[in-house]
DNA sequence: CCATGCAGTTAACAACTGTTCTCTGGAATT
DNA sequence: AATTCCAGAGAACAGTTGTTAACTGCATGG
């Protein structure tokens, strides 16, 4: 806001981000665990020692690499999950938003896929942070609803999280068929479109 | 059957034995993209050049321990959801029965979570078929019930999906929760209960 | 009993890793 | 205009990696 950052750090950010960028596209055939320094800033084109200027260790850079691609994933499920009320065509709406944000990002949601669970600890607790604060606002935004007249706290937290964790597997399986027949992608959409259908009937049907 | 194996093939089968326990140890800190052929060997107390009269590569190694693993997820995932009928008692046992399958082999769990997203293709590629091969098993389980007159054999595959993806997600936070205080562990009991509470209530009004 | 097979060893290789210390050129500050 | 600062370069380090070749000892089958 106040002024443009100087040279100096414009060119810093500049690398960083190369660094990043580079790391991501790395990170398509490995895991962060076997991700090397070296083999980053020989991608990006400077000394390995430029690394330290930016990031402690690879698990740092990881950790950075998570604002990121969550950043990016922050509003497609916001957007996906406030117009999650039950009618066919708004669920047929949040999976073609999930499939476009996977043609979109596709090295985002592989890494945050494979991170989540992956041998990096302080990436996973990244991850596992950014995915509870996520579940909560899905909480709020349901709580919103005419639906959630009868419903605690808790099972609308307890709803959240399944409608969280039902869109990361949906983006994995986009993922997967990324680069295969389009006749697989279709069949994805009606796979997720039908589980979300059968969630939103449990969830309408809840209070009995 | 047919006769004990010789001394020969026995010594053969423990240190590959050997070799697998020692990896899956070792994969506790860390993805397989990352295990080394030769932290293996040192571990186990052989010369590294041993590995190759069992493994071609830490992949296929890794692909040896999706047999492995998920053989012993196989029994449970039938009882568990052979079982998942809809009455609450059910509910209650199958996810106590995903529970004492975490603590009894904590590593499995660990490895398949990790793995089936992870940098190592063949390995991700056994996982996905053990998976479909499960979810098809789960499938035919449920068609036997009572409830499941009006179902196509896609709807049918789609809920058997659902539940395979839930379990692992429950295997995974049951994992999380090992080393934690037993409220943790009660925490997600009661929310993977509900979560399975609310997809069978999803599945009994289904065909609306 | 002797010859073959083969699990595991030893030694060596080129290539790679993370980290340290020292240096440099040019932007930022005074 | 003079000085400080600092992103990045360069070189060197000890340690690691996967893979090769030739070997040894012992269980096995003829």
């Amino acid at each position: 806001m106040s002024h443009t950052l100087g040279v100096r750090q414009a060119q810093k950010q500049k690398t960083r981000q190369a660094l990043l960028d580079a790391a991501l596209l790395l990170l398509e055939e490995q895991s962060l665990s076997s991700l090397g320094l070296r083999e980053v800033t020989r991608a990006v084109g400077v000394a390995p020692t430029a690394f330290y200027r930016h990031f402690r260790s690879t698990a740092d850079l990881g950790v950075a690499l998570v604002e990121e691609a969550l950043g990016s994933l922050h509003p497609m499920i916001r957007t996906t999950v406030s117009t999650a009320d039950d009618s066919e065509e708004r669920i047929a709406r949040a999976v073609e938003l999930i499939s476009r944000h996977v043609e979109a990002y596709p090295a985002h949601v592989r890494f945050i896929a494979r991170e989540r669970h992956g041998g990096v600890q302080p990436v996973r607790e990244a991850i596992r942070e950014q995915l509870v604060r996520f579940a909560r606002e899905v909480k709020d935004e349901l709580a919103k609803d005419q639906q959630a007249v009868g419903w605690s706290e808790d099972d609308l937290l307890m709803l959240a999280h399944l409608y969280v964790d039902q869109m990361l597997i949906t983006a994995s399986l986009f993922l997967e068929a990324l680069d295969a027949a389009p006749e697989e992608r279709e069949r994805v959409t009606r796979l997720a479109t039908r589980q979300l259908r059968l969630i939103s009937v449990g969830r309408r049907h809840w209070r009995d």
